[in-house]
DNA sequence: TTGAAAGCGTTACCAT
DNA sequence: ATGGTAACGCTTTCAA
């Protein structure tokens, strides 16, 4: 025997396909003796419903949007690539999924983008947690629109779900490497690159850093952070200064982007190799500084599963279904020279 | 406009559905004109088939097994765990999966195994890689069905695809960070408890912890493999006698299972956390054993992609579609005591 | 409140 | 070599 079907269940409850439908997506008229009718037949026949042929005979079509910022760095291109990929796919089961790209840094205009995305169905959104935008947010809300933040959260009230890791516990990942790469006992200072303080995954990670390093490695040292605006160009020009005024530097954890800056001053310096440097996301580069040994360890997320993710609770969210915590959370990914896939992280 | 279907194509190409048909899916019997008639309809439409509806029309039935070795590890446990998950959900996609248990380290046991399933269209195999299976699997494949190695490989002439990490890369990845994490410049001994030489797997991750230790660790010394058998209690009964031979021991490796028995020794005898323990697959006591100190890291593979992938492989396999690659490459996980995911380390 | 019948996009059988 | 038509499992419109 094979799976019962809508029409198994019409035929032992003794009603018509319609009928069997209207209980099964719960809509009125229906007298509550025949719904106790067909419920009990779809019990006793254990069936399950075909979401395939279901959304097949639905039609529906989710118009969804992922907005961006610019310009991008590797890991937003990464990030790109990943929805456009997925943008094809979805393509197939029925949802449009727009690409908007925003000045990074700027919430007005990250605003101004979100209001001209009244009426999609879901929006997910990488933008700074500031007033202007949680306001969006919440407008964008008000008209029923399901709002995710993408790898950096939003306060709660603001969006409905987060898709990317836990950055506190990134930041402690990246200390305690740091601390035993440097080596037990050891003492000496940790420069610390990030892009911005606006951006919350940033400060987070900087939050889990420091406490591990204060109650696990008391003696080293993480000095201020310098903002390089995720732009090599700035981390190039602001790092030999800060290298020239510490004499014990032990290590560097870079926190955000613009990690061509960081590694082309290592090699400058002759720095590669000789102190422990740890970084986020697994860009081209920062796979290749792992082979060479100029970068330790690379914390990451896998950013097919993030954006996979986003889109699943998306759609859920949209029909008011629920989803499964324990499938949308994040891993906190540790790559090392050894670890490394032969191509691209990727996955499914 | 919406997407161009079937119909669309009959129309602008000037045939009948059962034509368009006949083309998409490359059947004989259609004129090569009118197949470039009708290939020419397609790319100008843009048409891109649904999926869905395909499967829904079509009505087919994938009669699928995993074999998996008795009695269960933690691991395995995991394993079955995300098959059975995996079987509800595929139930609905018209596959059906079998579970098969077979005695653990016993080939002919796995021969007789699979020559039950004969008719299957596709097998998930983990076992030993020797001539007895090797031979059973060819006849498998013999009989039209696929063969997809589970964690284990099996020699190339034996399968069609492998589902699992790299373990040479794995046992790199283990000596690399036994290495850094014992430090810089330190001399000692690491003992090594692996599961049995027969498995395929065990032997793959020592070879690579052994070649980094040679290569960038020189004064660390890996000692001969005690044979744990997977078993807690052989593991409790063996390291002991090791340990009171070993004066200058820094470090622990644990290519297999029974680590309850090892987490059980280093706490009797102080151990933990006064020497560097690294092992494999997150599970539930490993888990613990990172929060509380007693393991340092752990490598691990997402049985829920492992399993996922083998499902989709067979699948692929069996329809005679080619793979991506890329998509069925399973990562190395490194896990420390920051980067625990929450609750279980399942994603999707 | 209920039912009959026509779709959704694809495939498959039976004619021609 | 080609076409007509009835499925597949579900939803939806219209009528009763």
């Amino acid at each position: 025997m094979s799976r019962p079907t809508v029409h198994d269940i019409a035929r032992t409850a003794g009603v018509s396909l319609a009928t069997v439908d209207r209980v099964l997506n719960a809509r009125p008229g229906v007298r509550a003796k025949t719904v106790a009718r067909v419920q009990t037949a779809i019990r006793d026949l254990g069936y399950v419903r075909d979401i395939s042929a279901a959304n097949l005979a639905r039609q529906r079509q989710y118009r969804l949007a992922f907005v961006l910022p610019e310009p991008a760095t590797a890991f937003l291109s990464a990030v790109r690539g990943a929805v456009e990929g997925l943008a094809a796919l979805a393509a197939t089961e029925r949802a449009d999924i727009a690409i908007v790209d925003v000045p990074a840094f700027d919430p007005h205009a990250v605003a101004r983008a979100l209001h001209d995305l009244e009426g999609a169905d879901g929006v997910a959104l990488m933008a700074p947690d500031t007033p202007q935008v949680r306001d969006a947010v919440r407008r964008l809300k008000a008209r029923g629109t399901v709002v995710v933040a993408l790898v950096s959260d939003l306060s709660d009230a603001g969006r409905d779900h987060f898709a990317g890791i836990n950055n506190i516990a990134a930041g402690r990942t990246a200390g305690l490497l740091m601390g035993r790469f440097v080596g037990p006992g050891q003492a000496g200072s940790i420069a610390v690159i990030a892009g911005s303080m606006l951006a919350r995954d940033h400060v987070e990670r900087r939050k889990g850093f420091d406490d591990v390093l204060q109650s696990d490695f008391p003696r080293l040292r993480a000095l201020p952070s310098v903002e390089g605006r995720d732009d090599a160009q700035t981390v190039a020009r602001l790092l030999p200064p800060l290298l020239d005024r510490v004499p014990d530097l032990r290590g560097i954890y870079s926190i955000g982007a613009g990690n061509r800056g960081l590694v082309a001053v290592l090699k400058e310096r002759r720095l590669a190799g000789r102190i422990t440097v740890i970084a986020h996301e697994l860009t081209p580069l920062l796979r290749g500084s792992l082979v060479d040994g100029t970068v330790d360890a690379v914390i990451s997320q896998d950013v097919g599963h993030v954006v996979r993710s986003a889109l699943r609770v998306l759609k859920a969210k949209a029909d008011g279904v629920p989803i499964i915590a324990a499938q949308e959370r994040i891993r906190i990914d540790v790559f090392l020279r050894e670890n490394l896939l032969p191509s691209g992280g990727e996955e499914a």
